[in-house]
DNA sequence: GCCTTGAATCGAAAAACGTCAACATAGAGG
DNA sequence: CCTCTATGTTGACGTTTTTCGATTCAAGGC
């Protein structure tokens, strides 16, 4: 229950210079399927739902589905698509599911994004 | 030049508490229209050329188009919406255009995912 | 074993998106 | 003005996304 992932803002590339210089195509193709990910309000919701649980916090799928006037299948989907984005993660316990916020892709993300000063950085 | 904008990340709204607290409806929607423009490749590398500028910086059309192997009409789309989901703006000066990051999005954004320390926060 | 309940997968339909060719527009410079 | 170059806009087309209903899978309890 925890394959299929992505692995781009941590360890390997684009972890450095952020924003602040150009992407190569491989760097931004990876990196644009983190933020294809938080770019729908639903996922963005159950992304904020996920992470308002702190660092070890999880969240049931149980409470999850409710929030939201769309069906079943397709709040499962939407987690689908965060998990192989590599934001969260799950596991089941009995008959429920409980996912988590993978720890500091968020910070790693926004780091991304500030990258060093953006006050005459490279020009 | 610069109408048809979003305004979300900063002074209204969702500034605040982040991904730490659960969005609202509205809330989520208007920030993933920010997050969906960073989601696609080409718009992200013309983020990142335009942003690598820093922070007065400016980059010319003419300079931008020639990185990519597509038509010129579709660059042209993608700054567009860039341009909607308010995170850089254009400027005609006589035969060219330059584009560049509104000043602060990106710290805005940053600040967004972070939120406050994600250790056990709301839970 | 056989239901029951929670969640993921499948297949299909509608909507949104990315891309291009063709066209329109804005200035510069004769 | 007329033309040329640099960009933006339009309309169309194929692909991807979002969503659902139906089904399947997993785990517990009887």
């Amino acid at each position: 229950m925890s394959k299929q992932e992505l692995e781009v803002i941590g360890q390997d590339a684009a972890c450095c210079a952020g924003l602040s210089s150009p992407l190569d195509e491989d760097q931004a193709a990876e990196l644009a399927k983190v933020f294809k990910a938080l770019g729908d309000p639903v996922r963005l919701r159950l992304m904020s739902m996920i992470a308002s649980r702190g660092e070890g916090g999880e969240v049931c799928v149980c409470e999850l589905t409710p929030a939201f006037e769309l069906s079943q299948p397709t709040i499962s989907h939407h987690l689908k698509l965060l998990r192989q984005a590599s934001l969260i993660d799950c596991e089941r316990r009995g008959t429920w599911v409980y996912y988590w916020v993978l720890p500091g892709v968020l910070d790693r993300l926004a780091a991304f994004l500030t990258a060093p000063q953006t006050a005459g950085a490279t020009a």
